[in-house]
DNA sequence: ATAAATCCGACCAAAATGATAGGGATTAGG
DNA sequence: CCTAATCCCTATCATTTTGGTCGGATTTAT
């Protein structure tokens, strides 16, 4: 029940552009050396993250990346389906595009899997960028 | 963020014990057949979750399985901590054993991991097998 | 023009997953 | 005692996923 590093990585990369957040675009290189992670590998999972519309990116020289929308308006959601997904731990009980088994009506143990599921929708969906933003001043 | 297939069969087979819970014992043919489950795939599972504490086997002609304990007495949680490891989903947050990297104090993202951790536990650990069962009944 | 960047497609090694195979040990019933 | 049923154990393995790496094309500020 782990996440891969895409989620992991994603997070910390949109949290280092929530804090870093200014008029100038942030470098791959300089998030990756901050945050410890592949340049390159980085940059597949940014062209996901731009893809999905969660940041934007501006080419050539001094380009980068920066936030597309407000760190109040990005939740831990948002970037986990990105990269990860539709949320669930199986594959018959996912937010969309879920695959039902043959015997679907009678399963019980679904219903578990669904309530698993919400749980941590609830708790994705209730943190933003700008909330982890906020804690990490609290912490200093 | 998807369970393996030992989950997800463990819970099948421990609730198919619940549903035939009698005096007899429940043979590995007959809950791989009813679940659909590879039997040897199964014996292997079944095996975690005896050294686990959770079922007892009876060896021998007409042996099986039978709940070590009451369905009352076995939550979600504790056949998905047999089977899947300590709950969480990444490896700086678990319940235990969990290995803290370098920037474990600084590190925001990690307060994220802890919140969906949390939310996981309080669910799993709050469903029982006898819960299950009621529900099914319900569902008649 | 040049250097700093993103963009893109292909490739790849290691690990995890979901089994399968084969035999040994135990026990109920005839 | 014999046999069939059943659990127990170790080894092996094909496939998929993961977590990258590589090399070059494209774009743009200076």
């Amino acid at each position: 029940m782990r996440l891969s590093t895409k989620g992991r990585y994603g997070l910390k990369a949109m949290f280092d552009l929530t804090v870093n957040n200014g008029s100038e675009p942030i470098s791959l290189n300089n998030i990756a050396k901050r945050q410890d992670i592949s340049e390159h590998y980085l940059e597949q999972l940014m062209a996901i993250l731009r893809k999905s519309g969660l940041v934007q990116s501006v080419r050539g020289a001094y380009g980068g990346y920066i936030l597309a929308r407000k760190p109040s308006e990005i939740t831990v959601g948002d970037i986990l389906r990105a990269l990860e997904g539709p949320i669930g731990l199986v594959d018959c009980v996912l937010e969309k595009d879920a695959v039902e088994c043959m015997k679907y009506q009678d399963c019980i143990t679904r219903i578990v899997w669904e309530k698993i599921r919400d749980s941590i929708i609830e708790t994705i969906d209730s943190i933003t960028l700008q909330n982890m933003y906020d804690e990490s001043r609290k912490h200093k």
